[in-house]
DNA sequence: GTTTAATCGAGACGGTACGTCGAGTCTTACG
DNA sequence: CGTAAGACTCGACGTACCGTCTCGATTAAAC
């Protein structure tokens, strides 16, 4: 049932070689920043064929942006903890620290890249913006189902405000994204509902 | 008193030059976008030595910010109409326009450039990002000592919900920034102190 | 009748700078070697401005033809010591050694210059190349006429044959300019004569 | 036997490539002169990247270096007629009229350059200057065995004589190099021998 | 004594070519 | 036929000097 829609013989693709690859791109984000990091390394440390890199992606941005949700595959899920407090305090907590460290700036890289080619920003929004905002949103939308949150709030909007706090402190301003942070934030969410105490 | 401390002779800095180079800037932006922006492009249609550009800035990103700086300096006002509604919709409704079209353009480059380079990052939060902050936490501030706001939330998490949705639009989620997305966000910062309606 | 049609007042060319210039060439000569040495670089080791050499000369290659001719200011006279072996040897044992040293290597490039533009070719020949064979083809011609040459001999082609020989071995033969080369050449010269030995 | 030491696969060196390159260099050197010719220039004449110039040669004197030995290989043999008369004069009479023209051009050029650069002079020594005068050694130690010139000259010395004053003509005195001048210079080293007359 | 004009050091200017780099494409031989 | 190797064309990079052009500050002869 799988996709197996490969026309005849020739050798098929190498499973050694791709996995090489994705690893062989991590290990130079890490050795020399995003930036720095070029399809020729990557062959290089793999130990494969520019060509064969160009055969499966179309840039290094398309071969990182597998590598992240190959390598990160989101640790951070969305769960339903029963309160709007629980979910959302349970979400951000494990979001922030992967912000830190390598994955960190695989995904500034991403977001660089999305910025300058807008061909690659729809991919990324694709399969990495728009799904994981769509979760949030549901889980908004749960909190005010639950009554947790005022009916009038827009859930699209609040989750930009959510979401968006997160993003231009990964991005922009340089202030620390911690624990205590996600209380704060999750604190003010819930400020929305406190009008009869 | 001022700092006059240029030892002697040689031929000033042609302003003549410098501002071709900015206004170039401008030009090859719209042409060809940020990505495919080159110092030679930009020397070309200045009109100018690549060196003339390489001895006052470093790189294309600095032209790029000064250029954002000197040709947006911000129309984007802060004022203090008496309100914080007032405040916050008379900022938002002017800062939003901006971010289509070519300014929009020169800001999202940036953006990745910061993204890209930590040095540059620094460069551009200290002379954008942080002054531009700074005036929407006093801001907010105001509303929380003219009893707008309750006096428990923070005003710093609470800039980054109101910038990090406008950035979180613009940056990455690909919907409309438009007037009635402001009254929205607006309204949601409002929704904090009606506690007791 | 001179060329004295300078109008009036200015200031006088300074001698200070004309020979911290010629003396800086030297300087960045023995430094750099001739090919790696610049115009900014004699200027930045005369300490002077680059115009105020070219002002005087027009190429590196003509302020070098200047301080070779005065730095150097041949030390290797013509003399007529009464017999074509002696006005030979003399003129040939002055002559060899300044080619290694700074005098040599300001030499060699000379010649490249003269090889790479015509203009200044027939300038370095004129002062330098010409009148030196000149000389050298009197003192043949004193050989013949005292008989210690057969008649029949051109002493053109004469000349030819001993400076082409010195300048053969200085250019482009990678064997040594000594006083037993002198010796030798001059033998042959001689072995012309020994006609009824 | 060989020189087989190439590791593996890569696409071998484009012959085509190689030989538009040799091309380019010899109609931009007629067209601009060698001082002028450049890099870009050949390799934009010659249709092909610099970079595959700079692969495979490290300096514009290195790939005119190669243009001159292939494309000129010497027209110009030595050969045994018989007497050392006919050597002589076969061979002058055959070098001579290639110093005009293009290859004499590239050959000043090449000349210049290895009076600039002792790394070069060497090659081209290696390659050009000492084959050659080994050759014309030979030529003149057969006419010593033959008896045509006496036994005491110095065969290193006399092709220094020859080839001086051919070289002294074409890069240092303006005086015509016809086959005139050869025979004169040929009878010059003839003389040598007509001690009995 | 002022004026006048050419000089001086300094260094920015518009250019050209350098030699390097990486992108993305192509040609081999091997398995 | 997919692959590793690596040569190919292309074009921007940032640097170095070129020769020219301001500057403000000398400097002497001419007025």
């Amino acid at each position: 049932m799988e996709e197996l829609e490969k026309k005849a013989g020739g050798r098929p693709r190498s499973d050694q070689a791709h996995q090489a690859i994705l690893q062989a791109t991590m290990e130079v984000l890490k050795r020399d920043g995003y930036r720095a990091m070029t399809i020729e390394a990557i062959a290089a440390c793999a130990g494969v064929g520019k060509k064969t890199i160009y055969r499966w992606w179309s840039s290094k941005a398309e071969v990182a942006l597998e590598t992240l949700t190959t390598y990160v595959e989101m640790h951070v899920p969305f769960q339903d903890t029963g309160s709007l407090e629980g979910d959302l305090l349970t979400h951000l907590k494990l979001a922030l620290p992967g912000l830190a460290g390598p994955s960190g700036a695989l995904l500034r890289g991403l977001v660089a890249e999305s910025l300058l080619n807008e061909d690659f920003a729809h991919e990324f929004q694709r399969l990495f913006i728009i799904p994981r905002r769509a979760e949030l949103v549901v889980l908004l939308k749960r909190g005010i189902q639950r009554g947790e949150l005022p009916s009038e709030v827009d859930p699209e909007v609040l989750a930009d405000q959510v979401y968006g706090a997160k993003w231009y402190r990964f991005l922009l301003y340089p202030a620390p994204l911690d624990d205590n942070y996600a209380h704060t934030l999750v604190n003010h969410i819930l400020l929305l509902s406190k009008q009869d105490q």
